[in-house]
Formats: C-alpha cells, sequence, structure tokens
RNA sequence: UGGGGUGUCGCCAAGUGGUAAGGCAGCGGGUUUUGAUCCCGCCAUUCGGAGGUUCGAAUCCUUCCACCCCAG
C-alpha cells in the first residue's frame, strides 16, 4: 500500500524495519505486564518508542524536512509551545494514544488528518488517486493487527489454571491462567446457570495472584466493578507540570467519554484521581489520560484502584 | 430390592393435552489502532428410554433406566 501511495504521489519511498525495536521495547514490556496479571496498552508504547522514538530519529537521518503521521489528533503551537487536542472528528480522536509521547517531539511533528472528519479524509484520498482511500479502518495492536488474542498471548505465556470463584468464595469454573483477563471481562468465563443465581453473565471483578484465584462477579454493573477513584505510576507531562491539586477530565480507556475527575499529584511524580462518579473496570496497566476541555494534559499508568468499601471489607476480612 | 422426589439444549429454567419461553455459556458478525465493554445474529423436529391412550402428549397411563433424599 505505502509503495502504491508513493508511486501515486511521486515521492521517494524508503522504508525501514524496526521489528527489533518494537520487541524489545513495547512486546517485552507487553509480555511481562501481563505476566504480572495486569493489562498493557502496547499501542501508548509503540507511539512513544517506535513512531515518535526510533521512527522520528530514523527519517531525521533521512533528513526530513518534516515529520508527520496519521493520527487523529491536532498539535497546536502556542507562543508558550506546543499542545496536543483532540481530533476534530471526536469519533476518532486517537490523542489518548498519543500522550505518552514527548511534546517536543509532537511539536516537531505534523498530524494533517486530526483537522479532518474520517469521510472527508476517504474523500480527499479518493480524490487524490490514492488506492486506499476505500482500505477499512485498522483495528487490533498496531503492527500486530487483528487476532485472536487469547490464542496469541497463548504463543508466548504458558496456561497456569486455577479456579474461578464468586465475591463469597463459591468455586464457579476454572481459568486458564490469570494473565489471559482482564477486569471488566464478559466473555470466556464459561459459567454457565446456576440454581439459585440471577439469570446475569458474570465479569471478571479481580485477580488474586496470591491463589492463583480469578474473582467473578454477576452483573454487567455489580458494586466491584466499580472504582471511585485510582492511584498512578508517574505522570508525564504535555503541559507544564501542577502540584496542586485540580479538576479535569480523565480517560481511562480508549474511547471512553472523558469523566470528571479530580487530580491530586503526589510528590513521587504520580496521582491519585477521585471521579465524580465511579467508573467501571478500572484495569491496572492501562493508563488514566488526563484532559481540560480539547487539551490532552499528559497521563500515567493506572497502579491501585480504589474499589467500592465491599471488596476492601472483603479483602480484610475474608483472608 | 421400603418410602418419597426428580429427570426439558453444555448449564439454569418455563411449559400439566394443542403442537418446545427465557437466561447463562458457546459460536458467528458489527463497533474499535490496546485489552475489555457494548450491539446484532445463530443455537432442542424435540422433552431419560420403550410401549400405550388420544384427532393431537414434554404434559395422561404402563413399564424400564438414571440420579437424589429419607428410612435404613
Amino acid at each position: 500500500d505505502a509503495r502504491a501511495v508513493a508511486r501515486e504521489l511521486a515521492i521517494p519511498l524508503h522504508r525501514a524495519s524496526f521489528a527489533a525495536e518494537y520487541r524489545e521495547r513495547v512486546f517485552q514490556h507487553f509480555l511481562a505486564e501481563h505476566r504480572a496479571g495486569r493489562t498493557p496498552n502496547p499501542d501508548v508504547l509503540c507511539n512513544r518508542e517506535i513512531k515518535f522514538g526510533v521512527a522520528l530519529r530514523h527519517a531525521r537521518r533521512l533528513g526530513a524536512a518534516a515529520f508527520a503521521t496519521g493520527h487523529y489528533a491536532r498539535i497546536l503551537r502556542r507562543p508558550a509551545g506546543a499542545e496536543l487536542h483532540k481530533a476534530r472528528d471526536a469519533a476518532k480522536d486517537q490523542s489518548y494514544f498519543l500522550h505518552a509521547v514527548d511534546i517536543g517531539q509532537l511539536g516537531e511533528t505534523l498530524m494533517p488528518i486530526g483537522e479532518l472528519e474520517k469521510g472527508a479524509v476517504r474523500e480527499r484520498a479518493r480524490q487524490a488517486g490514492l488506492p486506499v482511500f476505500d482500505k477499512p479502518d485498522s483495528t487490533g495492536i498496531c503492527f500486530i493487527g487483528e487476532r485472536p488474542f487469547r490464542e496469541f498471548l497463548g504463543r508466548f505465556l504458558p496456561n497456569q489454571p486455577g479456579p474461578i470463584e464468586s465475591a463469597d468464595g463459591e468455586r464457579l469454573g476454572a481459568h486458564v491462567g490469570l494473565a489471559f483477563y482482564t477486569l471488566g471481562q464478559r466473555e470466556g468465563l464459561k459459567i454457565g446457570g446456576r440454581p439459585g443465581r440471577a439469570e446475569l453473565p458474570w465479569f471478571v471483578a479481580g485477580k488474586d495472584p496470591a491463589r492463583n484465584a480469578l474473582i467473578v462477579v454477576q452483573g454487567h454493573d455489580h458494586p466491584l466493578l466499580f472504582g471511585a477513584a485510582l492511584t498512578t505510576g508517574p505522570l508525564h507531562w504535555l503541559s507544564e507540570p501542577r502540584g496542586e491539586p485540580f479538576p479535569c477530565a480523565v480517560k481511562v480507556r480508549y474511547r471512553q467519554a472523558d469523566q470528571p475527575a479530580l487530580l491530586e499529584p503526589r510528590t513521587d511524580g504520580g496521582a491519585r484521581i477521585t471521579f465524580e462518579s465511579p467508573q467501571r473496570a478500572v484495569t491496572p496497566g492501562q493508563y488514566a489520560v488526563v484532559y481540560v476541555g480539547d487539551r490532552c494534559l499528559g497521563g500515567a499508568v493506572i497502579e491501585n484502584i480504589e474499589t467500592c468499601q465491599a471488596l476492601r471489607a472483603e479483602k480484610t476480612s475474608g483472608g
């Protein structure tokens, strides 16, 4: 596709493979996180390490006059410096995936598509004679693509079967390894109907690594699925770092609506984020990305969730 | 092998003479540059087996089988 587009535009195409770098800087971390029972977001790292890391450096070495990507996001150059903003097309906004990139590098990047609606982009591509104007939107992990996730992970991680238990301790089934499940997940649990239980599906509410147990609850909106606050690893700022608490909007996953929250920076560089209303399935390893209006201020990896009192009581007394 | 109960899709479960609800699980598709969630579709010619009654049975009768409980 790239070759065909380059030919159509009559521009030279330099090909470079960063597979080795991807494996080392993104995929290894991806596997390590899964092994730890967390749920990583490889595409955030891919942007920081590959596209805006080795690829950008490679472009500089080639003497590129500019660096442009096809991300749906906007880089605004202000007197005080560059700012990352959401895309014009809110439905396609990808600023979430860009929050971990160095703002200086973003400032040197052109993201022309960020100003356009998806439909307009396709129309322009069609008029320009680009053969990919009709190509389906890409999905799945970048550079890896869409595939049966469980099976894919299984090629790199061993099975470590253990029990699936309800929050009240009943054994409901068996899992193939905590690494293969994520919080809030419904599918793949294979828990059928149970006498005396509600006719509701089961969702992953937690993991107990010490006992290699997967904790599940019944009902999409079960209280144990909700977290009122979270703590993060070191914040990556795209704006001037702030030391005082401030109100903002936070996304806990890609494509989620902005959630009103209060961010309290901590002395260790991380933060505590308290939501106006509890959030479902906040997941360690994913990223909390901070916005004020359309502007992305940065973000950080999610470390701990402050769930409902019930779970905490359960854990302290249950043993 | 005395008495009682139960056997309907992988699981839970409606249906007691009129021609097999629903949920869960599973599978397929859609949405989606992570993982999830979500949405849509598919999923019992058959009711433990065999006979019988009836125009017609998962529903009534007979019998056999299996499991459970209480007696023991």
